[in-house]
Parts: C-alpha cells; structure tokens; sequence
DNA sequence: TCAATTATGTTATAATATAACATCAATTTC
DNA sequence: GAAATTGATGTTATATTATAACATAATTGA
C-alpha cells in the first residue's frame, strides 16, 4: 500500500521522468501521451482500459478506444506503465529507471498491486531459463493473495 | 518441445489422470469436460478458446460460448488445464498430480509452451513475498523469449 | 417423491482489443 | 520553402474474449 502525503508529487515525478526519459530516447510524449499517463496516475492503484478511456472523454470528448489503447502501448513500450495480464489492467511503473524483472504483489481483497523487484528472483529465473536452454525475453510475474493489510 | 511419438497416448493418460482426481475428489468428470479436456489435448500447444468452441461445434453444433468456458473453468479449477494470461489462450497441464506453482516458457518464434517446475522458484517467491508480509495465493509466471529449438 | 443441487442449454450482452483507412502535424530532403 | 517522408491522431468498423441471466435437464439425497 502507498502512504504518499500529497498524491500530487506523485503524479508529478512520474510525469517528469517520463519526460525526461522520452526526451533521452528521442520519442515523443505528446499531450495526449501526457493525459493519459496522468489518468493513470490518478491512483496508485490499477486502472482498466475503458475506465480510463471514460476519464479521457471528460477532457476530449471525440476519445475513442484506439485513442486510449495507442498511448498505452507507447507507455507500455517506454516502460512508463504495466499491463497486468491477470487483471486486463495497467498501472503506473513506480521506477521506470531501473526497472528490471519486476513482480506484482497483488491483494485479493484490497486490490492494491505493489511492484517489487528482487535481485534473487532475477537471478532465479535467469538460472533456469538457463537450464532449458530458453533465452528469456519478456518475464510476467503475477503474484495474487492477501497483502500485509489484510492479513488479521 | 515435446517429442511423443503416439500422441494419442498423452490425450489418454491426461483424460485418464483427471478421471482419477475427479473421483477422488468427488467432482464429476462429465462427457462435456471430457471432451474439451481431449480438444485441449489434441496437440501439446496451447488453445484459444474460440477455436475450442469452433472444435467442439463441429461434435455438437449446439456449443455456445458459455458451454466452452464453464468447461475451462472446472478444468482450470481441478488443475487439469492452465490459462496462459499473457496469451489469453489455455493449455493442458503435463502434471495435474504434483503441479505446485509452475512456470511456462512461451516461446516468440515456435509458439511452444513448456511447462516447467522449480523447487527454487518456489523457494524465492515463498522467502520474497514473505519479506512482503504477503500471503500468495496464485502465481502467474510466464517468461516469454526464444527456446532451445529456435535459437540458431 | 420431491426438494435441493449441479450441469447444461440458450439468449443476450459486456468487456477487451485491433484493423483499416483518413487526416493532420512534424521532420527531413532537396 | 515546397515536396516528400514519417509519426501521431481521428474515425469507423469489427474482432476477440468473456460473462450475466434465466430456462431446462439430470443427479443426488432426504
Ligand atoms: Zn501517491
Ligand atoms: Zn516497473
Ligand atoms: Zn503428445
Ligand atoms: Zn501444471
């Protein structure tokens, strides 16, 4: 769970790395791109598709799922925002830095999602991908239970 | 890769096994799921489940998407097949009887899922959702990249 | 036997996602 | 700076995946 005071710095950093980032790698975060990591960023929780796509409507009506569905595969790609598969949903990359083979911890009863990385995970799995010979490219790390919250 | 010389033995021994369980278990085993068990089985690679139904149609042209999803639910629910959630597609599970949390290596160029263990795997989530104070339910690993067979 | 439970049938629709083509804007090339 | 190229967005339509809701049939079990 996020105990940030003023969400609003939230938002902000994530904004601005994404910025930064972009402007590194030469891609651009155009003004809907912006909008709509913000949207997703409105929570530190996760947000499905066309719950977004409604929010997106309030500010441009003419939104239309591609519209949504375009910049999420931009933040996707630039690491900004993950899609939970388990969920078909996203949520904001807490360190798009130096993020890695991260996991999701996701509580079934809250619903709060919390990325984690570990080392010892990374090296896990490298270890037997390795065994089988299989060059990992893309690692999906869903974990579903009861978080720390929750537990009484 | 899977290398079985009479298919038809693995499609038997998977319908054989589930029988087993749902008896144990006191779950029935009806000819529906039997038969979508045996579609999922009818090659080691993974199904969609609109091409399931498609399958199940041409034996009983009456199917309905309801028909083929209560079917996958009380296959996913008794373990004898996995949704493999980055693909939205299912597959029958090689070890119903000791599967614990299972990993699939999903292969970009072939297509071919391999279904692996690893005590150490485990072992990891267990002690890093642990430090987390986090009580897993369900794990969802799946690692995309290249298999032994396509990496030339 | 009849009540409860479980499974299946059936219709409709919800939820998620993409294809295809048009237009517009920014960047590059000449 | 006009023309060409590329990248982003607009727009329409449709594909794909999944479930709700209610009806009927089959099984169980008191
Ligand atoms: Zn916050
Ligand atoms: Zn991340
Ligand atoms: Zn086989
Ligand atoms: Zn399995």
């Amino acid at each position: 769970m996020s105990n940030c005071k003023t969400h609003k710095t939230c938002i902000n950093e994530a904004l601005k790395t994404a910025e930064i980032i972009c402007n590194e790698r030469g891609v651009k975060l155009t003004k809907l791109r912006q909008t709509v990591l913000k949207l997703i960023w409105k929570s530190h929780n996760y947000v499905k598709a066309y719950d977004l796509l409604d929010d997106l409507k309030k500010i441009d009506s003419s939104a239309k799922p591609p519209t949504i569905y375009r910049s999420l595969d931009f933040l996707m790609e630039n690491g900004f925002i993950h899609k939970i598969r388990s969920l078909n949903a996203f949520i904001g990359c807490t360190h798009p830095n130096e993020h890695k083979e991260c996991y999701f911890l996701i509580c079934d009863n809250c619903q709060n999602i919390e990325e984690c990385c570990s080392e010892q995970i990374n090296k896990v799995v490298t270890s037997t991908t390795g065994k089988n010979h299989f060059e990992p490219n893309q690692v999906t790390l869903e974990i579903s239970g009861i978080c720390q919250d929750c537990i009484s």
